[in-house]
RNA sequence: GGAGAGUUGGCAGAGUGGUAAUGCAACGGACUCGAAAUCCGUCGAACCGGCUUAUACCGGCGCGCAGGUUCAAAUCCUGUACUCUCCUCCA
């Protein structure tokens, strides 16, 4: 969420840049407009209430001293009547302020390229050269169920389309991952959590996704209450510190986390039907960050530097784009993605994407640090994939097939593998 | 699922209709070579509005949250969240 004072005193800037994103500029117009009418009302309010405190206190007075207050309370009551028809008037400005201002997205760092789409997007750097194939390369789905480790037939019998059962070494070969992820975030300084699956209407505001990404999500209704499956650990890893002051001795707080992330898809029917790549269900390691303001774009190099380990050390091809304006998330100010190399595909597909929310979800979700002073300032948020387990699986058999159809184990995830080097039939 | 108790400032803790005691902590000062102790003073989170370059200042708000009653609500009423205890159930 951004700042509406901040809007109101930098107009002309903040449609320029905003526009960048979709917003059209009438729309801050209006805003501003409406801001306008909500400060003069509550002038209108305090100088009621103000009043109402002072005449309550000489009725307060002449009650005690057994003097005749009745006048006054007549004058009182008009003055009552008035404040609630006034505060009404406010509370739907200030409804109608906050309709907008929560759909707004994150202002667009100005490090980062502005375009319509992912056309826009800047390639950084590529790392790792996509290896010579003697054959042609199976798709990782092909892979799986040749060897028998992944089974999308049974997945979609048992729950749907964009289910599947990893089973025996790829049920392992998942497992191995994730613990990697974890091991190694666990060396960078992050602490491992287990979070909460499902979460509360809050949340999913305090991070963004909601009120203008519900068609995105599953949720349960129990009993007339509604939760919300986590489409991301960072969800409930940001909110964990929602409505808190921290100390600024207890910055950086970094957080890891390997969860199931639930995405309901809606709107990319068609898309990557099959394989690992595009699921309702899938597990990722997330890294979260809460930080100092003027850390956080250093704190974005090193989380995503964190991701491009993992990939490192797995061996798998990989670039690192910047995204552009319109092709960035909701809260973030700038992101960057990790791409990694898909054989059957010949293309990068994306397997991390570490943002900088500045203090836009801090914003929302009330997360603020005191600093030496004692002043209260809002912190500055991140997440990175850490990575998406699913496709890292995906990119491990396509990029490690052998000609015969086994898979070789990645020599990192040998140990976590319990010795075993090659998956084969 | 049933029954009961609770939620007040950084912490402890009073307050059952008249506008948030008190203690500790914190901050400033005195004393001291310095510190402790003591004494004096200040401050009760955060937030919002006005006025400001910014402080300051003025006002509002503020007793888990949201409503209601009232001239006036921490206090009365309704709903709700969470915590604790007991029962039930359960991994």
């Amino acid at each position: 969420m951004l700042d509406v004072k901040m809007i109101r005193q930098n107009q002309a800037e903040m449609k320029q840049r905003l526009a960048t994103r979709g917003v059209d500029p009438a729309e801050i117009d209006h805003l501003v407009e409406l801001d306008e009418a909500r400060r003069d009302q509550i002038a209108v309010s305090e100088n009621l209430k103000q009043k109402r405190n002072e005449v309550s206190k000489q009725i307060a007075t002449l009650k005690r001293s057994k003097g005749d207050a009745t006048d006054l309370i007549a004058e009182m009551r008009e003055v009552g009547a008035q404040v609630k028809q006034v505060d009404e008037k406010l509370a739907e400005l200030n409804e109608q302020v906050q309709y907008i201002v929560v759909r707004l997205p994150n202002l667009p760092d100005a490090s980062i390229p502005v375009g319509p789409d992912e056309s826009a997007n800047h390639e950084e750097r590529k790392i790792g050269t996509p290896r010579e194939f003697a054959f042609t390369p199976k798709p990782h789905w092909e892979i799986g169920e040749n060897l028998d480790i992944l089974d999308f037939e049974r997945g979609a019998k048992v729950a749907g389309s964009r289910f599947l059962f990893y089973k025996g070494l790829g049920a392992k070969l998942e497992r191995a991952v994730y613990n990697f992820m974890l091991d190694e975030h666990e060396k960078e300084g992050y602490t491992e959590m287990i979070t909460p699956y499902m979460v509360n209407d809050d949340s999913m505001f305090g991070t963004g996704q909601f009120p203008k990404f519900r068609a995105d999500v599953f949720s349960t209704v129990t009993d007339d209450k509604e939760m919300t499956m986590i489409p991301t650990a960072e969800v409930p890893l940001t909110n964990y510190y929602r409505g808190e002051i921290l100390d600024e001795a207890q910055l950086p707080v970094y957080f890891t986390a390997l969860s199931p992330s639930f995405r309901s898809e809606a709107g990319s029917a068609g898309r990557d039907t099959r394989g690992l790549i595009r699921l309702h269900q899938f597990n990722k390691v997330e890294m979260v960050k809460y930080v100092k303001p003027e850390e956080s774009f250093n704190e974005l190099e090193k989380m995503t530097a964190n991701a491009e380990n993992i990939l490192q050390k797995l061996e798998l091809p990989y670039h690192v784009i910047t995204l552009s304006t319109g092709d960035m998330g909701f809260s973030a100010a700038k992101t960057y993605d990790l791409e990694v190399w898909i054989p059957a595909q010949e293309t990068y597909r994306e397997i991390s994407s570490c943002s900088n929310c500045l203090d836009f979800q801090a914003r929302r979700a009330q997360i603020r640090y005191r600093d030496g002073e004692g002043k209260v300032h809002l912190l500055h948020t991140l997440n990175g994939s850490g990575l998406a387990v699913g496709r890292t699986v995906a990119a491990i058999l396509e990029n490690y097939q052998n000609a015969d159809g086994s898979v070789t184990v990645p020599k990192v995830l040998i140990p976590y593998m319990r010795g075993v080097e090659k998956i084969t039939k």
